[in-house]
DNA sequence: TATTTATCCCACTGTATTAGTCAAGTATTA
DNA sequence: TAATACTTGACTAATACAGTGGGATAAATA
């Protein structure tokens, strides 16, 4: 797994709008400067967001976009994994995203790259936004 | 941390060099040839340990690579951090190649992703190329 | 109904990284 | 001294990263 800003700036996204709660829609245009985001950018990462079901939106004068679920629902996981895909620290040990790598012969390598991959997705499958916001 | 070929090449090489033990010095065209690597592209990564002392080499003919310390002194993370950088998920939590990020100012947040690279890190400094040829 | 506000969608750009290749030169030793 | 292997540097094609920009569409409000 390597963090781009993609990631990062969805995350932060995301966890002002779980601190928003019932403050209806937030604009992508308050979250960038509440957040120091280039907007146009986080207007992308909020699309695919939204194509995943992870926020919901809404168009025109007080607009924006809210949380599709409870935080408690949105696993960091389901986040990364949305942009920029496998957890795992090498394809060939990728469950979502598996491809065969050169290492793959390597059972023991393997194996140790596989406890890493275990060790990564569970912890952010089992830490949601709520823990985080 | 994401691993390119560069990281998996050179640990397959040496794990090929831990096990050729004792024949002395092993070519790159025979690695590239045994393990099924580019041949110009290994011997850059293998010009890169040997810079790091991980490995020695010898000229001429009957010359080649062999490692430069006993298999058991050799860290999987010294090897990744050589040619890959960094272990961390995120610059913004890595010890050896830091760099701000934006998702620093969520504490919460950075002390998930330092989870993981302690993990990661501790995982990688504890298993030598002994445990894994 | 017209205007404003905001999302939605598409294309495009510049830079860096990845994964190599190629050529020419240097050192070593059988 | 010829053969073998390492060394250096430049070069390349393809992909990923980090954005910008422009226009169309939809909804609220005046």
């Amino acid at each position: 797994m390597k963090l781009t800003r993609r990631s990062e700036y969805a995350l932060l996204a995301l966890v002002h709008l779980a601190r928003a709660k019932g403050e209806g829609y937030v604009a992508v245009s308050a979250m960038a400067e509440a957040q120091g985001l280039p907007a146009k950018f986080l207007e992308q990462l909020l699309m695919a967001l939204k194509r995943a079901g992870l926020v919901r939106s809404r168009k025109g004068p007080h607009g924006g976009y809210r949380l599709g679920r409870p935080a408690s629902k949105i696993t960091l996981a389901e986040v990364v994994r949305l942009l920029d895909g496998a957890l795992a620290p090498t394809d060939s040990v990728s469950t979502y995203f598996y491809e065969s790598t050169p290492v793959e012969r390597e059972k023991k390598l393997l194996k140790v790259f596989k406890e890493i991959r275990d060790f990564v997705s569970t912890k952010l499958e089992r830490t949601t936004l709520a823990d985080v916001a």
